[in-house]
DNA sequence: TTGTAAGCGTTATCAA
DNA sequence: TTGATAACGCTTACAA
């Protein structure tokens, strides 16, 4: 572990020089530039980011706030995993290490202190609840002029930089493509209204049918909380009705396989099952059987993108929040093919 | 944003003994103590982590490598998401924050430079391949005496820390799950035979059947890559066998679902599935259809115990490795209940 | 083009 | 029990 002094030293410049020429700033000889390279290089040193980090008041660090989700398992590891690595690889990109920190279930996270302690430049929050303290505290992060990005959730009346798949447009696609099907009697098993994302599949659903010239039927439309479990719960009521409903749309993947579940240990057979359709197009949609149709969303971009917002926050702000597409993915369990 | 200077002015002492009170460290009057939070409070000070690091030398952060997930599906997010939750949770305990890092698919990392830039104090290696210039890589770090800890894969010869789960015995408990029930044509679909991993599940099969009275027969060994794809590829194997077959033991859940995948392809009806037993417990396993037993690996524990390990080094000497105890969990898929 | 030196906000040592 | 002060290793004016 050599230090720059003795890289200037043998070097014959001043540690000064070393620094230039290792972060590639102010004018430099060839020469001299060779020489402190070599030096560097022989002696073979690194230059400490923490003292780097410290002189520059920058960490260098981009915090990731993820949910409390282990055991739980309310929502799935894929959607995270998947949105990690898409922070990962762009801040990767930038030069940014990932500093990621876990909500506490009853705590809210206090966000600005991660900043004014100055362990992050910027941050991403991934789980993010839609309740009076956690907006709250990310007012304040807005007020005190800290960069961040919210993910998956929209929170109205605010212009915060946020990111979010097109859940409206999903949604739809995924009614229009059942009532396409003459499919009519159709469940919808939404998440927790709270969320701002449960609230635009409501409206993309109400959308869908009224192109379908149909209306929402209040009685066909269930409220799980995006767990299996919960989707287990929902099939009891489906269960019941099954001579009416036809086809299944539920909020997410996870709810979907639930239902599932839930008929076949209520001996409902396959044969007899209604059509289903997922959300977010998990592994355990293709997992599942019958295979899940689903509307895959782009969580890997989501996250590029939200560090893309970060690192360029001047043309972030002519659209602060980003709205991605959504796909439907047609898969057995909604495929007359399969039905027939 | 105030200073530690102003504390100290309104306070009425020195900054040093802001220091102190705030650190916690040396004596100091309960008066001063009191003045100096209550200062500290009424300016909101908020102490620099990156001024408190650079002073000591010390970052604060452990590192936390995961191999390069994303698009692949190779590995389980479940596996990662379980393991880093443990990791996250220890960490918070003593005060660490996580700085996550993926590999990048071609290159090694390298982790020795991580630790002289001084970006982290320690570090934990997830997604540990056994190649020549992983193993260098990682020699170097224990040549330099950082602290570091592997999950999930023995290095043999070496006595680096270790965290794993006895898939020895997990194996063979998943094999006398089934030789018990009168399962005596066995395929194990393991995975490659470079990750330690594997070699364990395969001695614990060895184990088991040789229990049981019986051999393994080469014929009945298959090898995939722990991907459902691999699984699909290997049930054409089996298909063609399956009046001999009676029984799958796979060494992860996705593999076991692949071959359940495509066996249903190719028209086998779940009636005349062979018993089934995956590993890893992860949540597709009770997805699956039917519900897969599976071999239950204590992911969180694991993550929590390498903190462990690296925060009390001393103790961790005297047994680096530690093996975790893995649980059989039955489901329909090779209950005789089901298949009766 | 290069050197000198101030400063970054703590911790920790030494005196008092 | 407290204060003064020297590190810590880098960046970055400013001078030369």
């Amino acid at each position: 572990m050599a230090s720059r002094r003795e890289v200037a030293e043998l070097a014959g410049v001043s540690e000064a020089t070393v620094s230039r020429v290792l972060n590639g700033v102010g004018p430099i000889r060839e020469e001299t530039r060779r020489r402190v390279l070599e030096a560097s290089e022989r002696l073979g040193y690194v230059p400490s980011a923490l003292a780097r980090s410290f002189a520059r008041s920058k960490s260098g660090n981009l915090g990731v706030v993820l949910p409390y989700v282990p055991k739980a398992h309310l929502f799935s590891a894929y959607f995270f995993s998947e949105m990690l690595s898409g922070i990962g690889s762009k801040a990767r990109d930038n030069g940014l290490d990932l500093l990621v920190m876990f909500q506490t279930p009853g705590e809210v996270m206090n966000y600005t202190d991660l900043f004014r302690r100055q362990k992050i430049d910027a941050c991403i929050i991934l789980g993010a609840r839609y309740d009076h303290d956690e907006l709250a505290a990310i007012q304040q992060l807005d007020r005190e002029g800290h960069p961040f990005c919210v993910m998956n959730q929209h929170f109205t009346g605010e212009s915060f930089f946020e990111v979010d798949a097109d859940h409206v447009e999903g949604s739809r696609l995924a009614i229009r493509h059942l009532t396409d099907q003459g499919y009519r009697n159709i469940t919808f098993l939404n998440g927790p209204y709270s969320y701002s994302n449960s609230q635009e599949r409501m409206e993309g659903v109400r959308l869908g049918l009224q192109q379908a010239g149909m209306e929402l039927d209040p009685s066909l439309l269930l409220e799980g909380n995006y767990s299996r479990r919960s989707g287990i719960e929902a099939a009891a009521i489906i269960a019941e009705r099954l001579h009416e409903i036809d086809a299944v749309f539920a909020a997410n993947d996870r709810m979907a396989i639930g239902v599932m579940h839930g008929l076949r240990e209520r001996g409902v057979r396959i044969e007899d099952f209604p059509a289903f359709v997922g959300y977010d197009d998990s592994d355990a949609a293709e997992m599942a059987v019958p295979a899940l149709s689903s509307v895959r969303v782009p969580f890997f971009e989501m996250g590029e993108i939200a560090v893309s917002k970060l690192m360029h926050p001047a043309e972030a702000l002519q659209s602060p929040r980003t709205l991605l597409p959504t796909e439907l993915i047609v898969r057995a369990s909604s495929s007359s093919r399969f039905r027939a």
